[in-house]
DNA sequence: ACCGGGTAGTTGCGAGTTCAAGCATCGGCT
DNA sequence: AGCCGATGCTTGAACTCGCAACTACCCGGT
């Protein structure tokens, strides 16, 4: 009845392990930084317009925003409620479902977003897409897709 | 003296950096989540923990954690006081450089990270490691280091 | 029709992070 | 020796986010 032995990480899996903690943090710190100073959007407030411009109607359900972002529902109330105040968004009771709320992008958001994306793009491609070789660039997509899909079986 | 023409994301590349962005979020969100239920620690007091464990005298100077952690220097001081309440840290003055403070890992801070590392290590296994190939994480762990070096030029 | 458990979203508060400002020290220069 | 910009660290206020509690609504079973 005793505890199994812990199965410690090799030195190279460790080592991998940190470069990915440590340069996923890095990474999108920068790549936050940059909308931050050059659009004054954090990096959740543009993949909010992002998701909304792509939806019908730019139109989504909070639920639907916050399972999308994997961001918690009280998180992705407070994201909206800050950038209604902004006009970037706007708030309206989901007709099918008296207890929805749909979220949809003004003008004036999609027009941030136009904004914003050529700098962000270009940021990532500086950081990220140019500083991988296109395989590199599949597989750490790849790898990441395959530690969601794990996730998603708990 | 016109902008050049975005160069936008092929549909492939945005699929990739989207999965990067939204799984690694979700990792360390699970992960953190592991540290904070078993262990009552965050993930940065965790590492916090794990560098100074590997330290000489088990003591480093407040901007290397900072900086080894990518952690801004008033993060590291917060995160220290808190620690230090707790007992797991303490801070003195650094003889050779009056500006500078040593913090050290104190024989409680060391206990508990003897006593969170075993089930840190089986959820990073869980959730990153045994979900990839070797190939797989080698690549990840490649493709951030690339990236890290490339944040390092600018 | 009504309960009851589950779902959608919000709210207040506490914990953590950033930002700007501040203090002390260092080290090169005159 | 004395200045002065740079470095190391801290502080307090503003802000973001998670948690738990709450309201409102949906839907299945009785």
């Amino acid at each position: 009845m005793d505890t199994p032995p812990v199965r410690w990480l090799t030195e190279e899996q460790q080592r991998h392990w940190r470069s990915f903690l440590d340069g996923s943090a890095r990474l999108t710190e920068v790549l936050g930084r940059q909308l931050e100073q050059d659009a004054d959007l954090s990096l959740s407030e543009y993949e909010v317009l992002v998701r909304l411009s792509e939806a019908p109607e730019r139109t989504l359900r909070m639920s639907l925003l916050a399972d999308s972002l994997a961001h918690s529902r009280s998180r992705i109330t407070h994201t909206i409620r800050r950038m209604e105040t902004r006009g970037f968004v706007e708030r309206r009771a989901c007709a099918v479902d008296g207890r929805g709320v749909n979220c949809s992008m003004t003008a004036l958001g999609f027009a941030r977003l136009e904004a914003a994306a050529p700098g962000h793009v270009e940021a990532v491609r500086t950081h990220l897409v140019d500083a991988l070789s296109e395989e590199q660039l599949r597989a750490l997509g790849e790898a990441l897709a395959a530690v969601h899909r794990r996730l998603g079986e708990a």
